[in-house]
Parts: C-alpha cells; structure tokens; sequence
DNA sequence: CGGGTCTGACGAACGGAGTTCGTCACGAAC
DNA sequence: GTTCGTGACGAACTCCGTTCGTCAGACCCG
C-alpha cells in the first residue's frame, strides 16, 4: 500500500500551506462530500498532506469550521439599492441564502455573539440600515441579535432540506401521513389542518418580513 | 481492574431495560455532566450495563437524543390563563426555558419538522390558541413554523449560554474590548454602539413580543 | 560556496467514540 | 429435568481528533 518515499524536491511543486487554503479546502469538502466527510484527516488528504500539519494553521476542528463560517460569510453581497426596509430584508435573505449553502456550518454560529470579521460586517451593516431608518439605538441593537438568531436558524433549516435525501415532496407526504394517523382528541388542529400547514409559499421571505414589522412595532425596554 | 464475573443472580435485582429509562437517563447524564459526556458507553454505564445493550431500544445515538428532545418537551407546562397573545407568549417561553435546560438538545430538533408527539402538542396547542385569537388558518400554520424555529434557536442559544464556562459578565467584557478594536472605518456601527449592543433588558421576552407583533401585522399569501 | 540553524511538514501512535457480531446466561414452557 | 427463545453483553472493528518526535529543506552567516 505504501508508496517508496519520494523526495519532495522530486514530485511536482506544492501550493504551501497557510490557514486561507485550509479554510476554502475545508469548504470544498463540505460542499462536495457533507459534513460527515468533514474530518481533518479528509481535508488534509485533499492537500496531499497529513492530519497534523493542519494544526500549525488551525487550532482544532471547531477552529477550522468557525472559520470556514467566516469565509462563507464573506460571500453575503450587501445590497445598496431600495428603500432602508428592502435593504434589511435583502441583507437577512443573502444571509440565509450564504448559510445556507455548506451543510452544519450554520449550526456551529448558534449560541455564539458573532466575533468573525465577516459576520461583524454583516452587523454593522444591519445597525447602518437600522440607524437610516431611524430607529433608536437599542431596539436596533436587540433587532440586530434577533435578526442574527433568525439567520443562523433558517440558515440551518434550509441547509439540512437541501441535504436532505428524500426529495422535499417525498418527505412531506409522509409527515403529512403521520400528522393524519395521530389521535384527533390530543391533537384537534394537527390532524385537521393539513391544508394549511403544508400550504405552500414563500414562508422564508414571509418570516423576515414578519420580524421587520414586529421590530418596527415593539420598543426595547433597556434596563438602566 | 476487572472484577472477576458475578452471577446475575448474586447481585442486586436490576430493574430491566427500556426505552423509558435509557431516554431518562440520557437526560440524567446530559444535565449532570455535558454533552461531551452523553455518549453511549457513558449511559450504559450508569445503567450498569453494555452500550451494546442500549441498540436493543434505540436505533443509534440520534435517535436517542430525539427521544430525549420530546422527553424534555414533554415536561413543558401548558398555560390556561390569561389572554390568547399572554398565553401564546407563555407557551413559547416555557418551550425554550425547556430546551435551554438541557445542553445541546435544541440543536437534533433545527432543520426537522417536528414529529415527536410532545413536540406536536405544543404546535397544537400553538395553533388551538392562535385560533381562539382569530387568526386565518395559513397564517396561523406559517406562525407555527416560524416560532417553532425561534424556540429551537433561542434554546440552543441559552443552552450554549447556561453551559460556557466563563461568567457571562467576564464573556461579555470580553467581547465588547474585541469589537472596541475593530478598525472604525470598516466597523462605525460595532465600534460606536457598544454601549445600546450590550445593554441588559429582558431581550428574550422583547424577541417573543416581536415574533407576535409581527405576525399580527403579515397576512400569510399562500400560493394557490 | 559551505556548513549550521531553524522552521514547517509529516508519520505514527494514543485514547476514545459509535456500532456490530457472536455468545451465553437466564426464565419460562413443557 | 430438559429445551428453547429472548435479551444482555464482552470484545472487536473502524474511524475520529489530536499530539509527539523526527526529519527534510530553506535560509543565513561567514
């Protein structure tokens, strides 16, 4: 199984490591194979390289996976055009659309105020379209960690549907079976109201517009 | 190290294996000592057994922590007083205040449509309440949806919270010099609001009065 | 141009995880 | 008393993250 070792001036020229590589390795990785093939091990052999030399660059794998977040992140475009309210909605829909994209990494924001230089920038912008349409400090500031809260889930959501195996009719049909089989004294609503649970829609820009008009009609209440 | 074999019959009676129990002490050893320590060997043990024996009851790892997930949603207190918008607020509150106790929980219920029967009595009662108030059935499904997500991400966040080791005082300290240093062009927001970000103030209860408000406010348009 | 030093890459190994397989002890049935 | 089936379980397999010690190559100083 073991090739001869060959000296590394003979075979052909390697890109050096750094940090960067290793991040949009590990995002080829993701993206190609899931986060089940997300192992240091995997990304190193993509590098042609062993396990431990990723440890010079990378603390740890959740080290790696926050910064591969960061970098996937850095792809949000932030929207210019519109009024401040389009804006918002825009930025939180790029923002779930680029989480959503590489499978668990969303899972790995929730639960963390946001450090990453990518995902500050995403807030500051949020905090300057709030601050345009004239709203007061701190609900800006609460509706910024909301909105983020929000971002991550969906992001998370919509991420595990699009790895999903079974085709997204399958597998709400067989939901929508379940819901049917259950006993309709414990569960009046469930059982009746298929229709409308699985009526179909764009829920995703209906829930963002839902949280801009709650922000808009409910004050922060700092604490002093 | 071991203890040379004991007839089955001269040790302590031991009460059988079940789905039950494993599920509950799954939850026992979650609470007691993380989420690093839930592994299937670890609960066996505490039953005083193999982790071979558990896959007798549960499918995998997975499938346990769903048990636990609905285990612990089973313990959510239904709320019968007040008006339809106070009850729905309880109910939301006592389901993250639920998950949020048990570290990591939260996370096995994001990006899956809910099938355990305790998650489902809450949603039925969600949508018994929402009816009471008035609201059309495919606003009041979509509503479902989007709180449902909120109390999972809002869960896995305090959970995260509850379980960091630093203090939250020394955490938050922490942070704020971090976004102090930031470069002020790139971050005018994050470097100036630091006093509105940080600000104390019952924020979880301010976001559930925002989901609320903002579902009152959208009509839900289904597509045909 | 040559030798010494220093840095980064890497193979091998460790501990521990989830899961599976074959065996065996026990209780019930006849 | 013998047989039989069910469920418990020890051992082993594979693969993971991470660490340690070693070594090749690049660089610097004379």
């Amino acid at each position: 199984m073991n090739a001869e070792p060959v000296s590394r001036r003979a075979r052909p020229a390697k890109a050096p490591l750094s940090r960067d590589v290793i991040v949009r390795t590990g995002l080829e990785v993701l993206d190609r194979e899931g986060l089940d093939a997300l192992t240091m091990r995997r990304v190193a052999q993509v590098l042609d390289t062993g396990a431990a030399s990723l440890y010079v660059y990378v603390e740890n794998r959740d080290d790696l996976m926050a910064a591969m977040l960061d970098e996937a992140l850095g792809r949000v475009a932030l929207p210019t055009d519109g009024s401040w309210q389009e804006q918002l909605q825009t930025l939180v829909a790029n923002s779930i659309d680029a989480m959503s994209r590489h499978e668990g990494l969303a899972l790995v924001a929730l639960g963390g105020i946001p450090t990453g230089l990518n995902a500050l920038l995403v807030m500051d912008r949020m905090l300057t379209i709030f601050k345009e349409g004239g709203v007061d400090d701190t609900t800006a500031a609460w509706a910024v960690d909301l909105l983020y809260l929000h971002i991550t889930a969906a992001g998370a959501e919509q991420a595990a549907y699009n790895t999903r195996k079974l085709t997204p009719a399958e597998h709400i049909a067989e939901v929508r079976r379940r819901y049917a089989e259950l006993p309709a004294d414990r569960y009046p609503m469930v059982t009746t109201m298929g229709d409308a649970l699985f009526s179909a829609g764009d829920r995703d820009r209906w829930a963002i517009q839902v949280l801009v008009n709650g922000i808009l009609a409910t004050a922060a209440h700092p604490v002093p």
